[in-house]
DNA sequence: TAGTTTTTTTTGAACGATCAAGTCAGCCGG
DNA sequence: CCGGCTGACTTGATCGTTCAAAAAAAACTA
């Protein structure tokens, strides 16, 4: 009976490897070879000695084993912040999915916080310094972002979700989601419900998830023969933002029936607009969002988005990174996926069918991919 | 220069402490001190060591410190899955928070995703078998929750986000947020604007969180002298859940020119069953919705909500679990923060002043609160 | 059976830190 | 001049694992 009413702490510690050898009549490292290369034991050996490990649930200490092999099993990733409306909501997904895809390796996810990528330069260095990390999972790239090129000098391993945007030869291995692929099958599916005018809700030149997308659009629609003169409009996101950017391209002469858009907060923007001037999302004007944020199935008319492969995102990541850990991998991968569309009510048959029976379509199923 | 274009990886090993010692001309312990324990060093060796170790960039391996010292400095955390509409958003909010405060205290969160309570111990058992934390944050506690009691059985060190529902004299700490309080001060609010018939939308009884939001504005009704029979409906969380109850109560004889939603799901409901009648948000009914979620900014009319103090609650947590690790803390915490009303266009003066003004109001300016 | 190879198991030595106990000055009081 | 005391630093042991090499046991070979 301890004194005080002490939580019963310490009373069973956790068992060692060295009682599980006695317990077992063997030595330690026949009992760790039990785990780590079962072939070297005789079959009898060896379930005699699992069985042992079995009965007193033995767990090699993750403290020992990261000193004696310079492994932690531990993968370091920034948490950003969920700016809804923006990307935001995928990289909270992002992470739920890497937790899993790691967890089913047997690794795990350490997770931080911080404001900007210095602040997260100042992590990383910390938490390689200590050995506390076999690598990261890089989000959030953009154009001149000083962060791969750290960690290449420190030697550290990393996979980027996200291309490594304006860099010739990229040294590292990256997981990416093809926007531009995005936005073509919004545009094709737009185009089969009869629309020509198809407007594109953009960021400002220079982003590169922004000029991907773009590009999407813009090849979609050259491929089908539709205009795009007068139906671009660049600025940064948000609601305000794309209300804005409606409003002045409904203004026009020719006005587009349907927009495609950089995120689900342009798109928003967008309805917003349409909604002012009375047009009703869905019947007289359609509109497609790109990331499925939450507020995208909530909001009404309920909004048509682009929906990022989280999952199969986080898969590739870790199997990636785990590659590069083992030393498997002699140069980097670069890996791209496909979204797909959330068909909601936001988009429907086009409205006004006074000229787009007479504009030509040409190749309206094609689906080239340029993924790897 | 290697061969094949390998990563010079081992190149530079990170220093050691060994190494620091020997280039201060001191023994390994002096440098331990110098970082663990300043006093003990003559203040002349003290500033060498400590330039040496800045000089090489010199920090403890993770791995070697913890095997001796059986502390991670590590905090184990399950992400939960973000339902949007439920109590959605507050806990990727959490994690947030709890990764800045944990960081700020020399700590660092492990999160890990899983989909049932019995996984999750499965994942404690395995954490703390293999000592990779110290402690845990358990959130989402409910009525015959097994985790405690598991945790406490194992001696392990945790603290809970959410009240032990149903648990008679916890034998754990917990940091919860008074729900009570934050719908008492959506009722006060929105008598304030002159509402009478104020309803109340809230989760089906036996569900802790529910209870507790639903107390708060029956407390707040009764000490204000405002009727509440025929004003109560309760159910499952979700939007079409909160119209289903809306539509009853608004059919009734006397219906409701106000809400207290129990969260951000049945309120946008609540908003629908309105809007299918022909009735305007803020204008010609007053709705409040619990938890601040990311929609309840963007959908119109934008939704006045309860704001749980995410920041302060991680704050909390990390500060009464750092003092359950040194063993400073003898009994329990109880901490209660109270959540803050958000006004925004859903809530506005009542419209209908038939009756308002011949019912007597009594104590409207009171803020009782029942924190620790 | 002895010699050789192969398989199976054990023994010492790390990994890099901290704890506990030591040494070695210098100081003080008697 | 000696014993005790304090302050500043050092030395051995230890945390629990895995690696590398040695030893023992088993299995072949001739």
């Amino acid at each position: 009976m301890r004194q005080g009413g002490d939580y019963a702490r310490d009373a069973n510690k956790r068992p060692t490897i060295e009682m599980v050898a006695q317990r077992a009549g063997v030595s330690r490292q026949t009992v760790s070879n039990a785990a780590n290369a079962p072939h070297r034991l005789r079959p009898e050996t060896l379930k005699r000695v699992l069985g042992t490990i079995d009965e007193l649930g033995y767990r090699p200490s993750h403290a020992a084993r990261s000193l004696r092999t310079r492994a932690t099993g531990v993968i370091g990733c920034r948490l950003l912040p969920s700016n809804y409306g923006g990307t935001g909501g995928v990289l909270d997904r992002l992470l739920h999915a890497l937790c899993d895809a790691a967890r089913s390796s047997g690794y795990n996810v350490l997770a931080f916080s911080v404001d900007t990528d210095d602040e997260e330069i100042g992590v990383f260095d910390d938490l390689l310094r200590r050995n506390a990390v076999d690598g990261f999972v890089l989000a959030n790239t953009h154009h001149g972002d000083v962060r791969p090129n750290w960690l290449l000098d420190q030697g550290a391993r990393f996979v980027a979700f996200g291309r490594p945007w304006g860099v010739e030869h990229p040294r590292h291995s990256w997981v990416d989601v093809d926007g531009a692929r995005g936005t073509s099958e919004a545009v094709n599916h737009l185009a089969g419900l009869g629309h020509t005018r198809i407007g594109f809700l953009g960021l400002g030149e220079g982003n590169g998830v922004g000029d991907d997308r773009y590009h999407g659009w813009q090849r979609a629609m050259d491929d089908m023969g539709l205009p795009v003169k007068g139906l671009v409009a660049r600025a940064e996101d948000g609601i305000a933002s794309g209300k804005a950017l409606a409003e002045q391209m409904m203004d026009a002469p020719q006005p587009p029936t349907a927009f495609v858009c950089v995120s689900d907060a342009m798109a928003i923007g967008a309805l917003r607009a349409a909604e002012d001037r009375g047009l009703a999302g869905g019947r007289d004007i359609s509109i497609v969002g790109f990331d499925d944020s939450p507020v995208a199935s909530v909001i009404r008319p309920r909004l048509s988005s682009l929906r990022q492969p989280v999952e199969g995102v986080a898969h590739k990541i870790v199997e990636v990174l785990l590659s590069e850990l083992n030393g498997t991998q002699r140069r980097p991968s670069r890996v791209l996926l496909a979204p797909w569309l959330v068909r909601r009510e936001s988009t429907g048959e086009c409205s006004s069918v006074s000229v787009s029976a007479t504009i030509p379509q040409k190749g309206r199923q094609q689906r080239k991919s340029p993924s790897t």
